[in-house]
DNA sequence: CCCATTAAATGTCCATGGTCATATAATAGC
DNA sequence: GCTATTATATGACCATGGACATTTAATGGG
């Protein structure tokens, strides 16, 4: 065969990687398979050896940006106290850095409502990964049972990925900044919820 | 002038209307012109005697769907007593028909990360709507300073809609019903952390 | 009762976008 | 170095969608 071997996997990969971000920063409907095909060096006519629809790289592109958050999600877990595990956590993803770089943040305030009107198949990838993204956070609450703390863990990403929708709509003024304080008090007081109650009872 | 005074404006409201809801249910994208005015009983030729463009349309309907979410918490806050406010609002929020029927639901969890990258007016426009929304929920925390009050109120709005984007994606399955609850628990906790704070001090 | 006025319909234009059939070009093995 | 093989490129097709110029139809005032 002509190529390396590699070279088809290689490219499909860049294009994958590419995609995620450009998908997140402008949208799941945002930007057309010529102009994908574009930012990975590439025209569109290829697109079809790749890939069986646009929608397939619309799959592989978000569960690359949910690995990515993941990974980042482990990393800092790795690399922090346990106790300031979840406050980094939190400060980092509601964060303005965050909230001005869509394209290399968390995939589900950027696409999860787009995601949620697509068909079954997408969804079912993307809740998938965001059951994995859950339990990364739900690892990182200490002292209760799983259960207790795969609920918390819920309850803060949908606050933190909640005040980011908000703080994007809301620009990068004033407003913006006060939600995004507003959204890390309220995720750090639900992740440490029972920490503090715990405290209060003994 | 033929036809009666009312009709062209009766008719923009109608277009309005159903285009509020079709935007929410398809997203800001979801749905053309020509589909939007035949969910008016129209043809899509007349449209620009309506509006300036699409993206006019948008603003209007989203506006509208806005102003019907403030309306209901405002009506709720009227019947309900005092120390239930809250919680009744925050339930029938993150509910599961409202999770099922994002038509007539919040705008918010619907439309807010498409509207984040749309043009500056639009924003704006969906901005000053949520700033609203968020003064309502503020009036519902009472004993706290306006500022803490507007803080809780954004925390609490951000769990609310993120928790409603998060059990969309997640269907209507057991995931999605876990998704709710937590976050039904995570909103309450936040829009009353405030009084229990002080409860335990006093 | 007719005509000036204006709401809505018809029909068209052009750009965009997903899909795919076919052509080209690159290399690995003989 | 040929040639079989396979990764991209070219180019086209057709559907959708926003925009708008023009026509049709409805009605209230003269």
């Amino acid at each position: 065969m002509r190529y390396s071997k590699e070279h088809k996997q290689e490219t499909h990969a860049r294009i994958v990687k590419k995609a995620s971000v450009r998908l997140r920063e402008k949208g799941a409907h945002g930007i057309g398979v010529a102009d994908l095909m574009k930012e990975a060096g590439l025209t569109h006519g290829g697109f079809y050896a790749h890939f069986d629809s646009r929608e397939a790289l619309v799959i592989e592109a978000f569960a690359y940006a949910m690995d990515r958050s993941i990974e980042h999600w482990r990393k800092i877990a790795a690399e922090t106290p346990a106790e300031k595990r979840l406050s980094t956590i939190i400060d980092s993803y509601v964060s303005p850095v965050h909230r001005d770089d869509p394209g290399r943040g968390c995939a589900v305030p950027a696409l999860g409502a787009e995601i949620a009107r697509e068909s079954a198949k997408t969804r079912k990838a993307f809740a998938a990964k965001l059951e994995q993204l859950i339990d990364v956070m739900a690892d990182q609450i200490p002292d209760v049972p799983r259960k207790t703390a795969r609920r918390q863990a819920m309850g803060t990403l949908a606050t933190m990925m909640g005040t980011l929708v908000m703080s994007r709509v809301a620009g990068s003024g004033e407003l913006s900044d006060e939600i995004l304080l507003a959204g890390r008090e309220a995720a750090l007081a639900r992740a440490t919820a029972t920490k503090k109650a715990r405290a209060k009872v003994n």
